[in-house]
DNA sequence: GGAAACTAGGAAAACGATTGCCGTCACGGT
DNA sequence: ACCGTGACGGCAATCGTTTTCCTAGTTTCC
């Protein structure tokens, strides 16, 4: 198609509307005193040829780009999606774009992306991934803001947003008391991995706060289906009676779902059971549905952009602020009333 | 952090060289003719204040910004992001940057993006997503090459990558072919989903290349697991004879799995089984792991960027390009060696 | 020794848009 | 008739970089 009509520049706005430059700036962007008359007679010249000011020359003058880069530091995953989406759409509203950028795990790929932002004169920065502990700073003295998303920085003083991971698994211990259990097991992700410790030390405090216990001392592995299987195993060696199990992830959770039912015990009849993620792939595959913490990842994606937005109109939000989860309810806890 | 070190401009090194702005340029970017000692003398100054050229200014005379546009139309999901990783690495490669935006399947905010990525000079663009069907074109006349990645556009002089669907599903009925089995059921989504036709009409042709048909109609349901494991109740019904199960993604493979378990049908000895997308999650996650058809998204992606940058520098290809599909072999068609 | 041929680097004009400052015109009041 | 005052728009500087053209020096060669 018609590849070749050359961007049109304000000069030849200004010149089918027979005004100078300057007059046509004016007339486009509602500054200075103009007849109505010649501003129609000017947006109606822009409009006929297409004219888009070129942004590049105008950050030129403002020494603002509207624009923010975002830095994935492992490669882009499940988790980092929606963090990325939120992001998008908040700094979207803003009327920011984003550079996206794949770290991939590499410093020397990360430090070139970071060369390249500065070069394109982005106003903030957003670095997001998944890891197993915080990350190091991405650079020292950087002239523009930088919000760490989902990841955390080591430097308390960065601004970092992250799940209340604490806060989730207390809801998920919660939900189980409220349904009625109380012998509740813990399956979950290995040890060696933040998250993972987190969530158990979160589980226990909050039964300690009623005076219970886990059932058995948190079962660590990893995070998959086959680990979730595993465990029920040792769980049902172990002959430790349990009406509950507060799974790690949702894909544990299946796991534990199909061994448990393979075993002959019901869910949520014997065993209620919940997982973390609130990963639909799984939840809705899960039979029955499973009950889950969602972790808000947009919902933290959006936050992140917003305190990005804030650092760069000059109100940082140092220091880690912990993004609340939510609980999903669905039948893997909750008998239906039928 | 130091966040407020002002940005260092080109004069600033010149200052501090000692030269004209117009000699460090040259000086920085091997041009004209200086001498060594001067160049050396830049270059310090340069590394001194950390300067980094204002990529802006720099396209404001280059006309040209190393910079494309990538629109996702619907949102973002477990397809599209291959297809974005692929191409973020290849032109990273060619030391340009991406935008992302995100079109929610909103023509509303793709025509706004549309017009956002125009004003900021981008060489090009690529446009992504998931659909049923090719897509309209973004936009007519547009002054920068677009490259329609993984969807394709309905306008066949456009430039659209896309996965070779029916190449992959003869691949997947040669395979099972290959590994003996002749007694093939088909089932995969929705049929007003182009992608199951077009699988089920390649299979039931390779098939028809041997002689062979399918043991019965491709069973058109959703992408589920769920449809996966009820339309193996309807196979068994039916008292088909079947030896082998094509389906047309790795969820439906995955339900068939269990339903065949559950109804005491072995994989692979007693029936064959392959899926549609290579997904890990679904691949790995099934008992034994699953035989897939990979559309290798990221090599697509890939290829498309290669394609805008081809046709930035003035080669485009018109038309529509089939990526090819790969097999995977695991262990639900093939009977382990011990 | 003087003209031609280089060499090194400076001055200034782009690139596209914004904006502060001025000039000009018309009008009204005195 | 003269001055003051808005209203309207043009001019030119500015942002940061690249690039073209030019001017001093310095060689080189006859």
């Amino acid at each position: 198609m018609g590849k070749l009509e050359r961007h049109a520049t304000i000069s030849d706005v200004a010149a089918l509307a027979g005004v100078s430059v300057g007059t046509a700036s004016k007339a486009l962007n509602g500054r200075g005193s103009l007849r109505e008359e010649t501003r129609v007679r000017v947006r109606e010249a822009a409009r006929q040829l297409g004219f888009e000011a070129n942004a590049g020359a105008r950050s030129l003058h403002s020494g603002r780009t509207y624009t923010v880069g975002m830095i994935t530091t492992d490669t882009i995953g499940r988790f980092s999606i929606p963090v990325l989406m939120g992001a998008e759409d908040a700094l979207g509203a803003g009327e920011m774009s984003v550079f996206l950028c794949d770290g991939r795990d590499d410093p020397i790929r990360e430090q070139y992306y970071v060369r390249t932002l500065l070069s394109r004169r982005v106003d903030g920065m957003i670095v997001t991934g998944r890891r197993t502990e915080a990350r190091a700073p991405i650079s020292a003295n950087l002239p523009v803001p930088v919000v760490y998303a989902f990841i955390s920085s080591a430097d308390p003083q960065d601004c970092s947003v992250v799940p209340d991971e604490a806060g989730g698994a207390r809801k998920a211990v919660e939900h189980l008391l409220a349904v009625g259990r109380t012998r509740i097991a813990h399956i979950t992700g290995p040890e060696h991995h933040n998250s993972a410790r987190v969530r158990a030390a979160a589980a226990t405090e909050r039964l300690g706060e009623d005076g219970l216990s886990l059932v058995a001392p948190p079962l660590f592995g990893g995070w998959s289906e086959v680990w979730g299987r595993q465990a029920v195993g040792i769980l049902l060696a172990g002959r430790t009676e349990f009406d509950a199990v507060f799974c790690g992830s949702d894909q544990i959770a299946r796991g534990v779902c199909d061994a448990l039912r393979a075993a002959g015990r019901r869910v949520p009849q014997d065993v209620a059971l919940i997982g973390f993620d609130n990963w639909d792939v799984m939840t809705e595959a899960c039979q029955p549905p499973l009950t889950s913490i969602d972790l808000d990842l947009e919902g933290l994606g959006r936050s992140a952009a917003e305190m990005l937005l804030a650092a760069i109109n000059g109100s940082p939000s140092p220091g880690r602020h912990a993004h609340p989860c939510r609980l999903v309810v669905r039948e893997s806890t909750t008998v239906p009333l039928t």
